[in-house]
DNA sequence: GCCTAACCCGACCTCTCGGCTAGGATTTGG
DNA sequence: CCAAATCCTAGCCGAGAGGTCGGGTTAGGC
């Protein structure tokens, strides 16, 4: 497996702050409390706060603390690449450990220098990445959010008005 | 990281052995000795040794026993895709660990019965997947050696004759 | 007919990391 | 001031990566 359950978590959690927020302009959403995300998707929450901390170090939700706190995004659906979320939870995606990116796909391998055929493998693991990067970069929470809605009923997400 | 160095380490392996076969049609190539890849590719020969099983397992390479034994391609280089070769080493390539794939990128997810929002992330998991098998499919040993001989002077490859 | 170079195979070992739990400190509405 | 929430640090357990070791088997060369 690529990815550990970090991803799978924190991205689903990441929905569901997508759902509930709906089409409210972000900074007017109620924030929601971590233990309801945690219920509804059936994952243990001491776990949650762990990745949720990391989604907010990145900035992509900010936190209310106190009674009636909780989480929002601090970006609409749309704006939000897939990329910004998976890193924030995964930590840089390279496909070899030797590999650094510089944020623009340009790869750099740490044992460059061998002068043997070092690295015969760049080729492979770049177009890997950049195969990958697409796409990360090319879906946006948003179309989670709209994929989600239409595959899980749900009613009209029973969560916000009820 | 995606990849473990047993990806790295077999790519590497197979690259040379397609080096050493140059042009000659597979079957006639010298078997090529573990010892001397290993050496070559500076790798633990011990280590080498659970690689190489790997992908004869998979029928990427055959192996010659007794002295001047060795290694060679099944195919000329152009016929084997690095699908076959990563997926021999690491296992089945699946993004997530509830993933099933049926070899034809049709994606099965073991929870897909919650009924509830499970899975708001199949749609992401299944367009990285896409991006990496595409990349992988698209990408032959030929491909690779090309660019470790056009990278790596290194004469015209002393192994040969010399 | 042995010796040795090679492939073959399974057991083991250490270290890191994923996945999670525990427990507390801090903030804040009612 | 209490309860609900976020925050922070520490630790635990199992699995798997990344090897090593020791032996077994096959076959060329003297």
């Amino acid at each position: 497996m690529l990815f550990s359950t970090k991803a799978e978590y924190g991205v689903r959690l990441m929905v569901e702050l997508g759902r509930r927020a709906g089409s409210s302009p972000v900074a007017d959403a109620e924030p929601v409390a971590l233990s309801a995300l945690a219920e509804s998707e059936m994952l243990p929450l001491a776990y949650l706060e762990h990745l949720v901390a990391k989604l907010r170090q990145e900035g992509l939700v900010s936190s209310v603390r106190g009674a009636h706190g909780g989480y929002r995004l601090t970006r609409p659906p749309a704006e939000i690449g897939m990329l910004d979320v998976v890193e924030a939870l995964e930590g840089p995606i390279t496909p070899m450990e030797c590999f650094q990116t510089d944020r623009e796909g340009r790869v750099l391998c740490s044992h460059e220098s061998d002068g043997d055929s070092a690295c015969a493998t760049k080729l492979l693991w770049t177009r890997v990445q950049g195969g990958i990067n697409k796409a990360l970069t090319g879906t946006t929470l948003a179309d989670l959010v709209e994929f989600a809605d239409s595959h899980a009923p749900r009613a009209t997400l029973a969560g916000n008005a009820a």
